[in-house]
DNA sequence: GTTGGTGCAAATTTTTTGCACTCAG
DNA sequence: CTGAGTGCAAAAAATTTGCACCAAC
């Protein structure tokens, strides 16, 4: 049984109403077909239609939120426009991203490992730090300065 | 000379050609009218309408975006659709968004205070955690388990 | 045969942009 | 005066929704 069987089916029997389709298996074959990938709503349905089928965006949107909500996909803002859904890895990752030069860093769970004990400690809350974007300023942009509103995101446009 | 004036000033100063109009001045008198509160740019247009003046929402947001880059307010998405802007406070504050009731928890900058050293040593990255969101599950939701879909975010459709 | 899921198209919502005009410096 | 900033209206972009139909169980 594969690894994708194997989860569809984990997921059946948390919620036996569950229906496995034809259109949620595609997708989180799609995911699964790089796991370390950022993927957009718009390429994972790029990704299927590689395979010969057409799904509707709202479709996929509905089956990304489904896998966000049972903590199979992550859904993270990096300040590209569309959020970015990728499959939770264990451990997660994560990243910084420049705020004027765009650039994307990836980072290792372990710079959170405290402030998720404190919270949980302090705070009794249970974060869900499963893929965070950080924004500030890359050691490259710190060393070079524009001025202050001469952002990334202004220039995009 | 007011607070207002006196960040006015500092903001001619630190680029000369900035000219300071009189919807500038009252985007920035609403903020620290309250200066606690999160405003929505639907917020601000509706406080400065309480002194007899209507700005465009466009040059409200126009206004936001100056003085977010300019590092006076921030920028924070707390999962309620629209983006809240806050004046930029010393020390910050921080949120903790419950994903099952919506409750906004306040938390103290202190629990960045590793996270912060730990980006800038090991990443030399400059982090901008000025208005954090993190996601999660407060105790209460923890406690009284739902399903796992049933989310926030699902319920507020 | 139920009813959960999908496709389609239209709507919604938030934010952005082009352009002519105005006013701060 | 001169160009930075504004108002207006229109566009843009991403995501959501209503509803008729389809297919998984």
């Amino acid at each position: 049984m594969s690894d994708l069987d194997r989860l569809l089916d984990e997921l059946r029997q948390r919620r036996p109403s569950t229906r496995i389709t034809t259109q949620r298996r595609l997708v989180l074959e799609a995911l699964m077909a790089d796991p370390a990938r950022h993927h957009t709503c718009e390429d994972v349905a790029a990704a299927v239609a590689q395979h010969g089928v057409k799904l509707d965006q709202s479709t996929v949107y509905r089956i990304l939120q489904w896998l966000k909500n049972a903590g199979v996909v992550s859904q993270t803002d990096l300040g590209s426009g569309s959020d970015v859904y990728a499959l939770a890895g264990h451990p997660p990752h994560h990243h910084l991203v420049c705020l004027h030069c765009g650039a994307i860093i990836d980072v290792d769970d372990a710079i959170f490992a405290g402030l998720r004990r404190t919270l949980q400690l302090a705070y009794r809350f249970e974060p869900r730090i499963e893929h965070f974007a950080i924004f500030g300023m890359c050691q490259a942009c710190q060393e070079h300065p524009r001025t202050e509103d001469d952002t990334f995101e202004d220039e995009m446009a």
